[in-house]
DNA sequence: CTTATAATATCATAAATTAATATAAAAAAC
DNA sequence: GTTTTTTATATTAATTTATGATATTATAAG
């Protein structure tokens, strides 16, 4: 429709597309930086990023003129973070779900067509990456995708499957959509998802959903292992059945009918 | 200045203070309540939370016409924590710390007048609140807090103390402020802070500065204990030399001249 | 040193935001 | 259950802000 959308400020969504931009980076950003990775203007690039860093969201470099995330983002973070109360629940059980195998272990949620991970409990070998809360990643690579995707409505496994971007991140990554369909299967059946060498060449990972009171998922628990240290049949016979005791164990503290 | 400042864009800044109303809240919040917490008006409020809504950082929850934060938060503050370089460098150090006494062992910044927890390696107590990153709590008030302020060139001692809001948390809350300039230059001589009962009546927090290569410190290690398993005299002999060594080994890393 | 690129600053214009107001829905009071 | 109050939603003319073209300055690259 020709006519404005009274109610939306775009303004805002600009502020906010310039920090989104970042978390795709390493390296801090100048303005043109930001100008072409967001398509706007080179003077509308230099309004929003001022402004974000006088509000103290982006720090700038007076040597080089580049802008970097600022700590503030983590206030924002906060004011989700400690109204989680699935993590806060889930916490201790995954950390005593951690001890059994010595493994990191995770919380995750579906958004989107990605998995995020909304609570790290990492073990000794963990790099810095996987300790990080707020990562990202392709829901179908993934076995904690696969097994939150396999417990939803069938109209909206075929949404999800079919708006999602399927990227291959090594030889093994399946990326044919049919086998995708039967991996969320194999995942319903089962009760939880596992996969091998599908984000990583050497990682193994297992996971099973974390059910509302109706059967439908929307968060698992993951558990991270590698080769050699791992084979697929060790994952299967002992950390499976302890992702499917701690998921169902959350699900019915949280969800249980009453 | 009665003229426009035409670098600086008002409605983003009014969309993330919306944002910022969040974290201090532990239940949803309608638009009217929004409105009063920013003192906009309600129209106002209703556009730029209905903005947030659509653009995914907030969720509505249909019955109620409440709104609170969304787990897309957590996306941006992953933008900055992927970047952490000292929480990356830190957080081995930090879980060996906290095997030593079987603590928590934590990572804080200056940010204003306040500290923030980048890094938390909890130990198997601790509360969830204090496993969050992102938490903020009055720079003042703390061993932490202390202990940066003491490393820092003297006006801007005087200018964090003069900006600083006092607060009491407990009895013993230290809210006088020569008692709290006596306290900065207690750990400057010390290199090192330590508060008793300053937040929470049980609560013994010990920490010690990270230095840049021209002795200014903007981060800090910090271990809490808690009475009665801990006494003043132990953790001054026992868990100051420990956040001395962890705090010192990584200036060492990070800012040693070459 | 010269040229190219990036950043910064300015401003007339177009577009967006404001807040007053009307209407609808829900909650609270009776 | 009804009435009143409060909150949410929707609309719009007036006012303010954001846009992007352009000029200037600064820095990087050759």
């Amino acid at each position: 429709m020709g006519q404005q959308d009274t109610l939306f400020v775009a303004s805002l969504e600009k502020g906010l597309r310039v920090l989104e931009v970042f978390r795709n980076q390493r390296e801090n950003l100048g303005i043109t930086d930001i100008a072409h990775a967001t398509g706007f203007d080179k003077s509308t690039a230099q309004r929003f990023t001022t402004t974000l860093h006088r509000l103290g969201y982006l720090n700038r470099d007076e040597r080089t003129r580049r802008y970097s995330p600022s700590i503030r983002l983590m206030d924002l973070a906060f004011t989700y973070s400690h109204q989680d109360r699935l993590a806060e629940i889930a916490r201790p059980r995954l950390i005593e779900a951690g001890k059994r195998y010595n493994t990191s272990v995770n919380l995750c949620v579906l958004e989107g067509t990605d998995i995020i991970y909304t609570l790290c409990i990492p073990n000794q070998t963990a790099s810095f990456m996987m300790t990080l809360s707020g990562r990202r990643a392709p829901a179908l690579c993934l076995a904690e995708g696969i097994c939150i995707i396999a417990f939803r409505r069938s109209d909206e496994i075929k949404a999800i499957v079919g708006a999602s971007e399927i990227t291959r991140f090594t030889e093994d990554t399946i990326i044919n959509r049919s086998a995708i369909m039967r991996r969320i299967a194999d995942a319903h059946s089962k009760g939880y998802g596992i996969g091998k060498g599908q984000i990583s060449s050497d990682e193994i990972s297992v996971a099973a959903p974390i059910l509302d009171s109706t059967g439908v998922a929307f968060a698992a628990v993951q558990i991270p292992v590698f080769q050699p240290n791992w084979n697929l049949s060790d994952v299967e016979s002992n950390l499976a059945p302890l992702v499917l005791d701690t998921a169902r164990s959350l699900s019915r503290t949280l969800y249980r009918t009453t």
